[in-house]
DNA sequence: ACTCAATCTGACCTAGGGGTCAAGTTGGTG
DNA sequence: CACCAACTTGACCCCTAGGTCAGATTGAGT
């Protein structure tokens, strides 16, 4: 690779960083080069895809981030302090780093190194989840579908508020996280999805055909 | 108004409003013309706007079956049963009909009758809320904003699940109906919005710039 | 049946995003 | 320093959606 395409993929990974952080994985490619200073056809050269974009610029830090999380939330004693550590911290995340939210959301079948971290994260969230349902604290008809369900609604609710009220979603966790709990549940009406449904519903969430 | 303008209306109203029921208020206006089998200049020349012929069709719809779901509410005997039925009822509505959830959801400034109808809606929520909190069972920092913000999210989610999973919602609905019981609640994070600010993120989650 | 205003149509304009490629530019090697 | 492959550019194509308007058409009054 010849210096000067070293040099323009630099600027397009840190102009795409900036604007999938600011404003999610769906922005404009053109605006990406526009930021970099470069053609948007260099952008197509460098990197072909949104998606070898995102594998590069957007991964590493979306994985390191959510196993952080997870690896506290399991590193604390009581379960349910855990269970809703995680799930703040993952929403927080989402309010305020709005590329990483659409990691957590968003089906990119494209980015493969992209969806292994998804997977990972996934198995995280379950173990997180079985602990607090063992220690009989976490409703026990709670499932990790159910859990990409909140972050898929947070992320948007996150998103919407975040300049009229970058904390308002804060309150809808809250409420969540007190219907959560073992001792307030109540039977629900319906019975869980299969991981195909949740995974058509996440894809559409995020704006799919 | 000349007899033929009078039958193209017609067929437009009939395309609008089924088209806006099976695929919510943002239907591209060109693909009701061609539904109605009229072209779309047709469309502008006898409406002038999305908005006007909202309001034309959906207004009394939504109106009817909105004020038919808070009157039951409030004609039931326990408070709570009254206002799970209220959340219950306007979800589902949600999710059967696309119209009538961009209602709840959307701010169309133009559509004049619309927002007195959301208003008048609104009043009602307001009602219903006020008679649970007041009989000690629903917890006291719930507000008309949060009630907003479910029916914002739960709009969302019911619409991407339509055809995969058309119950999914119920789950989520459920859980966050076990944690707005005043026997669950635990303190919030956060205080209530302003009015302003739920407008705001209420106008963006549904798809404002 | 004639007339003309009311009405309809579809080509055309805008703006925006995704994506391609011929032609021009330039790094770096012999 | 000359040369060529690697690279960059921006004009161009696609499509979707909103919106306008000159000219063709047609309802209905006389």
């Amino acid at each position: 690779m010849r210096a000067d395409a070293q040099r323009n993929a630099e600027k397009l990974r840190a102009a795409a960083v900036e604007l999938f952080r600011e404003r999610g994985l769906q922005v404009p490619l053109k605006e990406i080069a526009r930021r970099a200073g470069v053609s948007h056809g260099t952008l197509y050269n460098l990197f072909g895809s949104r998606e070898a974009l995102i594998d590069e610029v957007v991964v590493d830090l979306a994985a390191h981030r959510l196993d952080r999380i997870a690896e506290q939330a399991l590193a604390r004693d009581d379960a349910w302090g855990g269970f809703a550590y995680y799930i703040e911290k993952v929403c927080e995340l989402q309010a305020v780093d709005p590329a990483i939210s659409d990691v957590v959301t968003r089906r990119f079948p494209g980015a493969e190194r992209l969806m292994a971290v998804c997977d990972r994260s996934y198995a995280a969230a379950a173990r997180v989840i079985e602990r607090a349902q063992r220690a009989g604290v976490l409703r026990p008809d709670f499932t990790r579908g159910d859990l990409l369900f909140i972050f898929g609604t947070n992320a948007l609710l996150a998103r919407a508020a975040a300049d009229a009220a970058p904390d308002a979603w804060r309150r809808g966790v809250a409420f969540m996280l007190d219907g959560l709990r073992a001792e307030a549940a109540h039977p629900l009406p319906a019975g869980p999805l299969t991981s195909r449904q949740v995974y058509e519903v996440m894809g559409r969430l995020a704006g799919a055909p």
